[in-house]
DNA sequence: AATCAAATAGACTGGTCGGTCTATATTTTA
DNA sequence: TAAAATATAGACCGACCAGTCTATTTGATT
């Protein structure tokens, strides 16, 4: 029942190259010298690699929003939980060099494959849902009507990493944070 | 004196192909043959694709402010030209099928190059200061002060042309431009 | 101990990559 | 009109691409 050690480490090869490196820039073989896997096995398990960039986009967006949810969850308010949306991706940001959001990547180097692009649309959409429901059940000083601080806040935030990318810095999602915190 | 007109159609056709499929997975070959002209002459004028590609965010950055400032010259108040900040990406987002901001883009598809990433960096620079200075020469509500409103409109505007490429259309830019309204 | 799935190494395919080179033709300039 | 610069076609290079295949070895299950 358990799964392949290889599998996953085929997997974990190929989702730190994707990301970091860039997919097209990523080669087979590459994955292959780093996992130190055989060419067989990666084939067996993912069978082209468009296969392996699904599995990274589907596995990666599993892990994010759990991850989020684990840090949300300790955090006793909503106003808090909003927040924190920006500590938690600024964090991830610094710890990866800031390389920018995965999905918004990925949209840069493929143009036109519908299953990536059904992908990156649902990510976005459930992160900007839990805003939604998290703006909600938020007290906040209604300056705003809760759709518009929702999107607002979304907007900040993603604005602000996809900066960051650019700058190699987080300085314009520290910005964000302390607006949408003037602003709750 | 005049400019070659070879090397016009291999920096336009490079361009083009650049932006719309991405940098990676433009060849040689393929720019050799919509551009229709030998391979020699590609590389005299450029002689490397990396010369293409710094010779392309040059020319797109110039040519992006040119257009921007023929864009908003008539306009007679600072208010005025800062939300037609969105109608101008919004335009051009909407023309080239949603493809998002070309510094944005190559970004994502290079890793470690310093010069590409030092363009992207002073192209978003120049595009900042030049909502800086806009705002200090608009009258506003000064609900917020003048930096903290220069950051807020960069941000949305910024967020919302990345969600568009994302979701290939302008309902977050248009979102934006609405909330910058209602803030100015 | 026998079996069978999973992993291994690595040769191999056809094709493309970025880039070089030779040789000829066209255009511009002097 | 001669010389010089620019453009042309296309062969060629080593390297790498994604993907296939054969043959062998490992390791768990029966």
């Amino acid at each position: 029942m358990k799964e392949s050690a290889v599998k996953d480490r085929i997997l974990n090869t190929a989702s730190r190259l994707f990301y970091d490196q860039g997919y097209h820039v990523t080669g087979i073989n590459q994955i292959i010298d780093e996992a130190d896997i055989a060419r067989a096995s990666l084939y067996n398990h993912y069978p082209s690699k468009t296969d392996l960039l699904l599995a990274y986009l589907d596995r990666t967006n599993e892990a994010w929003f759990r991850d989020l949810e684990r840090y949300l969850h300790p955090l006793p308010t909503a106003r808090e939980k909003l927040l924190a949306l920006f500590d938690f991706r600024i964090h991830r940001q610094r710890s990866s060099g800031y390389r920018g959001c995965h999905f918004s990547k990925i949209t840069a180097e493929t143009s036109d494959d519908e299953q990536v692009f059904q992908r990156v649309k649902a990510h976005k959409e459930r992160f900007r849902a839990l805003i939604c429901q998290l703006v909600k059940d938020a007290w906040h000083r209604h300056v705003l009507d809760d759709d518009t601080l929702a999107t607002t806040i979304f907007l900040l935030l993603e604005g602000g990493i996809a900066l960051g990318a650019m700058y190699r810095n987080s300085q314009d999602a520290d910005r964000a944070r302390k607006i949408v915190e003037n602003l709750l």
